[in-house]
DNA sequence: ATTTATTTTAGAATGATTCTAATCTTTAAA
DNA sequence: TTTAAAGATTAGAATCATTCTAAAATAAAT
């Protein structure tokens, strides 16, 4: 655990209460730079002698989304990814590889309107096609 | 059936040979505003007298997707929905009722650059939030 | 007509996620 | 400290959207 009073202290700014299997999954993520899937968070603790259960891996993460830790990104509508807040970003993915490419966005410059929103919680944008290491390869 | 040969030619025009079950489907989604998931189309068609199976209904969608006729909108990791691609457009989706609300966009002005992308095929776009209609009922 | 390819279909299989009910852990009260 | 109550974790069962499979129906081609 790398820094475990400033991750705990993450936990409690938020009203969750520190436990071990919190601690692990959130320093997991925070050392995280791709989206993994649960599958490969299970099986990265896991590799790391930590055996939490499957169910508390869900349990967790979709509690650290509820208090805003987290963001569920929704590639497609088979395994959902789960990724850090940090600055805001945009997505794109590779359609050969699955590889996923954050690039920061300001999206208040952005300036878009949706006459409909009462207020806005979250914003996503993703684009898809080939990455250039794959177009390199053909 | 609205249009029979403009439909057709639709799906000739993508190298789809127009059978009967292709036809309603793409007649149904034509006339669809919605963001329908396989299952809101299978009844919908089903109490319209046209029993497809749901087979068909996946083999089809995925067959129109491929061939550019429409879109998979990833709302979330449950169920998949679909989109008629007509005007490049975002996607307000509300958090308490669920529903989407279409806004047109001109991605090109937005005028982003994902470094690491060589070709860009598909741009989605979702603002989630509370609508206007479910704050006034608070 | 007869073969060949294509499309549709019902139902089984898959697999991610959620549910359940029991166990373990922490906190609070006595 | 004990005891009780609340909260967290767990294994495995249940659920449910989607895919697979293999057969039946349809269309196209020889």
């Amino acid at each position: 655990m790398k820094d475990y009073p400033q991750l705990a202290e993450t936990l409690k700014s938020k009203g969750i209460k520190p436990s071990l299997q919190r601690l692990l999954l959130l320093n997991y993520m925070h050392g995280c730079n791709m989206h993994p899937t649960v599958e490969r968070i299970y099986e990265d603790l896991a590799a790391q002698g930590h055996a939490l259960s499957k169910a508390t891996v869900y349990n967790t993460l979709t509690l650290f989304v509820q208090k805003g830790l987290l963001r569920v990104v929704n590639l497609d509508h088979n395994e959902a990814r789960y990724d850090v807040l940090a600055v805001d970003h945009g997505h794109f993915v590779c359609d050969k590889c699955g590889a996923i490419y954050d690039e920061p966005i300001d999206f208040d410059k952005l300036n878009l309107v949706f006459p409909e929103a009462a207020s806005v919680r979250q914003r996503d944008l993703f684009y898809r096609g080939v990455c250039k290491r794959c177009r390199s390869k053909e």
